[in-house]
RNA sequence: GGAGUGAUGGCCGAGUAGGUCGAAGGCGCUCGCCUGCUAAGCGAGUAUACGGGUAAUACCGUAUCGACGGUUCGAAUCCGUCUCACUCCGCCA
């Protein structure tokens, strides 16, 4: 949520802002209006009611002093109508304003190029080599399906299409991967481990600003306001939601393993295949709550804690930053790191690391103080994936696998697998 | 799931025959005083949000005693619904 004060301040900054994020700027002057039609209505109200507490009180000694009052609670009588009917129009008119904010996205950092879609996304960095084969490299589910650690067919019986399920060294690649990630954040990095619950209601995810508006791309639960979590920075983010911190506990770093949940409304026919797009994946995120003027020192070490990962497990991977169409709406500046995947011979997204800078922050209320006589300010939230496992499985399967269809792991990773190489099972 | 109790400011805790209650008192905190150190003592202050106002303060107004709704000229106080917490019983990992 953007900050309506300073809208009005400056509106001409937040159209260009909201225009460069490809909405209709057209929408920040439709919220003007609706807020000056509150203002004057509220203003209008609370006029009235300083009447009446006015009157109340005179009403209240007349009574004391035995004497009588009726002309003027009648004559209050009127007046309190007409307040009860202000406050219905007073009570429309900021649900709506507040609505129509809601609804916008936040505006991109200043830094951001512009662009309209990830075609006009900037290549930062490159990292690793990617690996040469002296044959023609298989695709991850392929690969899977032949060391017999992934079961499409069967998930698809228990479930429905976009579920997967893990098998034997698959299942322990996951836990694996899980638990490298996270001892590797709390270790190296300094993140406090979270295990979140993986259903939250629906103030959580209007606080991360994923309702009202993407409320299709979730599995709701039946009958209750009740969502599964796209993400767990649904539940790290609200952790501290409607309190006030204290300054000398930001930096927040929350690092959580949780499943996640998509509906992947709009993708069909999109990466049918493998475990790039499923209904749930596995997936360890990082939070963090800072000071607006440390964010973006925050948002680039956010980038490098993902990328320790990558570069620990030994695969290929770029940096890109997202131009102004491509960022995700609530984003002020985002990163998203994608690996190299040789058998589908391209890049694809792994982690997406983002400043958000005040937008949850007011919506979820989350504030911090100063010093004890400061007065409580929003604080700026970041998050990034550290890393998607599903995504990470496919990227060490297909940068892994050998000529005998057998797949080398990162050494990295051999503590927690206790092999270095995943072969068919006898 | 059944029965009961409760929800007041940063914390504890008063306050129901409705009327200066934003709310006594205590603790904590801030500032000042005092005391050769420390402790104690004394005085003052100490919520949040929104609107108006200002260069910014000041200041003015409104709202907030779990939430929402109702009664009333007027509600922390009365009525209804909901949420949450605690206790007991049942059930379960």
């Amino acid at each position: 949520m953007l900050d309506l004060k300073a809208i009005r301040q400056d509106p001409d900054k937040f159209r260009q802002g909201v225009k460069r994020k490809k909405y209709d700027p057209a929408l920040i002057d439709q919220l003007l209006e609706a807020d000056e039609a509150w203002r004057s209505a509220l203003t209008e109200v609370e006029r009235l009611k300083s009447v009446r507490n006015k009157a109340s009180e005179a009403i209240a000694m007349k009574k004391k002093q035995g004497q009588d009052a009726s002309a003027e609670i009648a004559e209050m009588k009127s007046v309190s109508e007409k307040i009860k009917e202000l406050d219905e129009r007073v009570r429309q008119l900021d649900e709506q304003v507040h609505e129509m904010l809601l609804g916008l996205p936040n505006i991109p950092h200043e830094s951001v190029p512009d662009g309209d879609d990830e075609n006009d996304n900037v290549t930062i960095k490159h990292w690793g080599d990617k690996p040469q084969f002296s044959f023609e490299p298989k695709p991850h589910w392929e690969l899977a399906q032949d060391l017999d650690i992934v079961d499409f067919e069967r998930a698809v019986k228990i479930t429905g299409s976009r579920f997967v399920l893990y098998k034997g060294l698959g299942a322990k690649l996951e836990r694996a991967l899980a638990n490298f990630m996270l001892d590797y954040q709390i270790e190296k990095n300094g993140y406090v481990e979270m295990f979140p619950q993986f259903i939250a209601n629906d103030t959580s995810l209007i606080g991360t600003g994923n309702l009202p508006k993407f409320g299709d791309e979730m599995f709701k639960l039946e009958g209750l306001p009740y969502y599964l979590i796209p993400t767990a920075e649904i539940p790290l983010t609200n952790y501290y939601r409607d309190e006030i911190l204290d300054a000398s506990q930001l930096p927040v770093k929350f690092a959580g393993y949780s499943s996640c949940f998509r509906s992947e409304a709009g993708s069909a026919g999109k990466d049918t295949r493998g475990l790039i797009r499923l209904h749930q994946f596995q997936k360890v995120e990082l939070v963090k709550l800072v000071t607006p003027e440390s964010s973006y020192d925050e948002l680039n070490s956010l980038v490098e804690d993902a990328e320790d990962i990558l570069q620990a497990l030994e695969l290929p991977y770029r940096v890109i930053e997202c131009c102004t169409g491509d960022q995700g709406v609530k984003a002020s500046k985002q990163y998203d790191l994608e690996v190299w995947l040789p058998a589908a011979g391209r890049y694809r997204e792994i982690s997406s690391c983002s400043n958000f800078e005040a937008y949850q922050a007011r919506r979820a209320n989350l504030r911090f103080r100063r010093d004890e006589t400061s007065k409580p300010e929003f604080v700026h939230t970041l998050n990034g994936s550290g890393l998607a496992i599903g995504r990470t499985v496919a990227a060490i399967l297909e940068n892994g696998q050998q000529a005998d269809g057998s797949i080398k792991l990162p050494k990295a990773l051999v503590p927690y697998m206790g092999v270095e190489t995943i072969t068919r099972r006898a």
